[in-house]
DNA sequence: TCAATTATTGGATGGCGTCCAAGAACCTGC
DNA sequence: GCAGGTTCTTGGACGCCATCCAATAATTGA
C-alpha cells in the first residue's frame, strides 16, 4: 500500500467533494450570494472545516491551476542565466498539458451565469502578475533590460493565460490548448500595428 | 464664483485630508496593520465618512489612476473600428501626461516599507487587467484574431503601467515618464528571444 | 423662521479569514 | 483492550471590510 491510512482521525471530507458543492452552488446562485457557510453546509461539514481545504473562497476555483503556476515558477528561476526563448517557452509549457476541466475551467466557461467575471478578472490578474512577474526576472538575469523585460513578460504570461481561457471557453476539450499556445507564442513577435 | 458655496452641510473633510492621513499611517505601521478606523481617527472624522470619500481602503492609492484609466477606456471605446498603431497610443497617452506624485506614485516607491507589495500586485493586475481588455477589444474589433488581441493589449497595458512604476521608483520625477513610455511602446516590436 | 439640501454619525448587518482550545476518531505498541 | 500519540473536526470568538440606514447636524435661500 501506498500511505493508504496513517494514524490519526480521518478526513471528513476532501476537496474534490467541496468544489463540487461549490461549484453546484456557484452556477444555481451564483458566486457573490455564495458564502463559505453555504458550502461547507452543502458538503455536511462545519465551516471551520472549509480552511482545513482551501485557503479562500477563491482557491476553490484556482488552487489546481497555482499549483502549476507554482511549478512554472521553479522552472523558471532554475533557468538562470543561460535563458532565452525556448527554454523559457519549455517551462512554460507543462502548465497546460494534461490540464482537465476542473472549478477553474468550469468558471471561466460559465462566468456570466456564476457573475463571476468581475472576480475572474481580479484573480486572473494575480496569476498573470505572478508569472510576468516571474517570466520578467529571469529576462532581466539574462540581460534584457528592465521594461522591455516586464513587456515579454506580460506578453507570455497572457498567451498562457489567454490560451486557458480560449479553451475553457470552448468547452475544456483536450486538443486544441498547446497548440494554442503554440500560436500565440509565435504571435508575440509578430504583432499588428507595428 | 465657480460653485463656491452650494446648499446644505459643508464637507467635514476630503480627500486629500484622508490621503494624507492614511499614507502616514501606511509608511509607520504599514498597509494592512492600519485600519480605516485608524485612518479616520487621524482625520478627525468617523469611520462612516470614510465611504463618503473612497469606495475601499486600496482607492486611497488608486482614485487618482484610475480616472486616468477611465478616461483612456472612453478614448478606446470612440476608435471604434478605424483604430490602429498610432491611435491607439494617443488615447493611452494621456494617462501618463501630468502625472503628479500620489498616494499611488509614494506606494510604489515605499512598497516594502509599508508591506504592500501583495496589495500592489493584486491591484496593479486589475488595473492591467482593465486596461488591456479594452486594448483587445477595440484590436479586435479592427480586425485582430483574439488571442493576438489580448497579446497586443496585455503588452500596451504593461508599457503603461511599466514605465508609471519606474518612474514611481525613481522618485516621480517629471522628465522621463513620457520619453519611457515611447521607448516602451518601441520595444513592443522589436522584443527579444526571437 | 422655514423648508430644502447635503454631510456626518452611530449602529446594525453579514461575510471573510484567523486563531484556538476542546474533543473525537483513528493507529500503534504494549 | 488500554494508553499515548497523531490527525482532524468543530464551535466560538475576534477583527476587519464594506454596505445600509435612520437620525441628526449644518448650511443656503426664500
Amino acid at each position: 500500500m501506498t500511505t493508504a491510512s496513517r494514524a490519526g482521525r480521518p478526513r471528513a471530507s476532501s476537496r474534490e467533494t467541496l468544489a463540487e458543492a461549490a461549484c453546484e452552488l456557484f452556477l444555481e446562485q451564483g458566486y457573490e450570494a455564495t458564502s463559505i457557510v453555504d458550502i461547507t453546509q452543502r458538503a455536511g461539514v462545519s465551516r471551520s472545516s472549509f480552511f482545513n481545504y482551501f485557503s479562500s473562497k477563491s482557491d476553490v476555483l484556482w488552487s489546481g491551476f497555482d499549483a502549476r503556476v507554482d511549478a512554472a515558477l521553479v522552472a523558471l528561476v532554475r533557468l538562470g542565466t543561460e535563458a532565452d526563448g525556448d527554454s523559457v517557452r519549455d517551462a512554460l509549457r507543462p502548465m497546460l498539458h494534461g490540464l482537465a476541466p476542473d472549478p477553474l475551467a468550469l468558471a471561466l466557461r460559465n462566468a456570466s451565469a456564476m457573475g463571476v467575471e468581475a472576480e475572474l478578472m481580479r484573480d486572473t490578474g494575480l496569476r498573470h502578475a505572478r508569472l510576468a512577474s516571474a517570466i520578467a526576472a529571469t529576462a532581466r538575469s539574462a540581460g534584457v533590460e528592465v521594461i522591455r523585460a516586464d513587456i515579454l513578460g506580460s506578453a507570455l504570461a497572457t498567451a498562457v493565460l489567454s490560451s486557458v481561457r480560449v479553451w475553457a471557453e470552448q468547452g475544456a476539450g483536450q486538443a486544441s490548448l498547446e497548440s494554442q499556445f503554440d500560436e500565440a507564442l509565435h504571435a508575440i513577435h509578430d504583432l499588428p500595428w507595428r
